[in-house]
DNA sequence: CTTATGGAGGAAAACGATTTCCCTTATGCT
DNA sequence: AGCATAAGGGAAATCGTTTTCCTCCATAAG
């Protein structure tokens, strides 16, 4: 009701608390722990007199003078390895949400999975006083290595940490997921070859899903000559699979179904299929993993192994909570599923 | 070559500069002033002690001490209303990265178009004391009428600020581009009707785009009864794209040539062609705007006005620089580009 | 020989919050 | 009455920096 803004007659200087303590007529220290909900700290009327002044004066606690105090800031780092990646997004504004509702404030980056920029990062999220720190995939790094040793709270999402299994993680049983792509497959003919696109195989995520889709046929009679694995150069999962496909194509028999271990790979499998004119599905059956959330609108063609990225937030944060409450060190499994599309 | 992390050996508490200080010799005013470089100072030979000591401890400031006593941290706010466009994400990695080589620390938030989420953020932003704020598409609050009062720097990207047109902004000149699809479509064939789906059009990115198209049409004779407009309910452009498109279908001669004001709006109106077994761009050719990255490789069909995403960092970082150390309001325009594909 | 001048560097005061000691007062119990 | 206890609240220390004074010393100019 009131137009005047309060901050402008203020000054320059944002309020602070001393201003609402002179205004509320008590020490800073009452209006810190009225602030904070300290019990027994403060008589009923006390406390409405502080709220008054904090409203009147439109006051917000600075993050700063708090975080240098308790050396520990409400900032929780998140270090995407792309943000370009559609399923990473979603994770992240997943991960937003849920570190918004606990209090947190997340500060995201883009590692471009480089390991000097995550290094960077890092860095500088300990000089922010971070409160934790979310790896929504890592890759190996000294600095990471660095603050393992020094055992400050680390969630690993999606790929564990590279150097050591046991940390904190939340994702999918990769594994189980490739099994599960084997013997959708095989439930509808058994005959090969098959095909496997994949990037760096160096990480935990592509290895297990891998070994679970090879484990799944092969468990099911397919010899493994008859698993055809190629994959690219360079970062970009896009390219890569455009130049995996290419090595693929180039089989004495080209594999009717091909398992690409990220949605990315299938995109660039995809186009270099389109280019060599042949038809996905019906020449080409490629399966994808993540199933990011545009492959509903522009993608029919494409099956993949769905990631539940929207629900990791929840317990993204909860894992953390564990880790920072308790010290406890927890591995969440979430739920993946099939999703077929096209045909 | 040591193996052994100094860190570590220092217990919990990071390094701090009265560490550095007590190992250097010097008093903690003259490794401030080493570490920031001020001139005239200290000789060359305390300088090197400093520096050594930093080596030796594995010294970084911390960001919070720094923060609290030039009431200025330096962290970016990168407020951005959907990370799941793609196209939005490579707005983010490119902003990022020109702000890091600045020197400054992005935040990056999602705002999903929500005033009270921006809100929150924003309120958020100056919690801690961030330098700068830049919106990448903003909405319209009353937080963002208070720092713009309040004279805090603030860029707008790709949509002007919606409370004041004359604010710092960074984007393309939506309604020659808008005028450059009508040309386009005219240089191939003249006869309407044309189709025109957009989201809220009470922002000015989309009203300049609509606009230039329009006016590009009807400068060329097209009737402006030949232009069918359309649009859908909600915040996803996806859904938008996909209603709006069911709506023009219902048409008495559906259009065979749309403008989708995003290129989110032309992958709904894909999906519901498709639905519709109607052939993209064989029946109806779509034209989107941003041109995201994915587009080139699983998107075939759609051409699409391409907004230089990629270097709009520099940019941003040059406009905010501007307004940080001059005071000076800059706008800055990027070039379009019309991308043509399918056919 | 005095007196500016400027380089080199230390002591201490900020910055804005939290938190640890205190001190006062009121209440309940013997 | 005497005393323990607890609630209510203030003064001041503290966190890690930057920055303003200030001092000391050497050199150059007069």
């Amino acid at each position: 009701m009131n137009e005047h803004d309060p901050r402008k007659a203020a000054g320059a200087r944002p309020v602070s608390i001393s201003a609402v303590a002179r205004r509320a007529g008590v020490s800073i220290a009452t209006v810190s722990r009225v602030m904070n909900g300290v019990e027994n700290k403060a008589t009923s009327e006390t406390a409405a007199r502080v709220h008054a002044a904090v409203a009147a004066l439109g006051y917000r606690p600075q993050s700063v003078g708090r975080a240098l105090r308790q050396r520990e800031s409400r900032i929780v780092g998140v270090l995407a390895a792309n943000l370009g990646n559609p399923a990473m997004a979603a994770a992240a504004a997943s991960i937003e949400l849920a570190l918004r509702d606990a209090g947190f404030v997340m500060a995201l980056c883009d590692t471009h999975e480089e390991p000097a920029i995550q290094d960077e990062y890092l860095a500088e999220m300990e000089a922010q006083l971070a409160r934790g720190i979310v790896l929504l995939v890592a890759v190996p790094s000294p600095g990471l290595d660095r603050l393992r040793a020094a055992g400050r709270p680390l969630v690993f999402v999606n790929r564990r940490d590279p150097g050591d299994e046991a940390s904190p993680f939340v994702g999918i049983d990769d594994h189980a997921a490739g099994c599960a792509v084997a013997r959708h497959w095989l439930a509808q003919d058994k005959r090969g070859p098959f095909g496997l696109l994949h990037a760096s195989l160096s990480f935990s995520a592509g290895q297990r899903r891998a070994a679970g889709f090879v484990a799944g046929l092969v468990a099911d009679g397919v010899a493994e000559a008859a698993i055809l694995r190629a994959t690219g150069t360079g970062k970009s999962h896009l390219a890569i699979g455009h130049e995996g496909m290419g090595a693929l194509l180039a089989a004495p028999i080209v594999p009717r179904r091909i398992l690409c271990l990220s949605d990315l790979i299938a995109y660039g499998a995809y186009r270099r299929l389109t280019e060599a004119g042949l038809s996905v599905p019906r020449d080409v059956a490629l399966f994808g993993f993540d199933d990011n959330p545009l492959n509903a609108w522009i993608a029919p063609w494409l099956s993949a192994v769905r990631i539940p990225y929207d629900g990791f937030g929840p317990v993204v944060v909860k894992t953390l909570a564990a880790l920072l409450d308790k010290g406890r060190v927890e591995t969440a499994f979430l739920d993946h599923e099939l999703v077929i599309r096209g045909g």
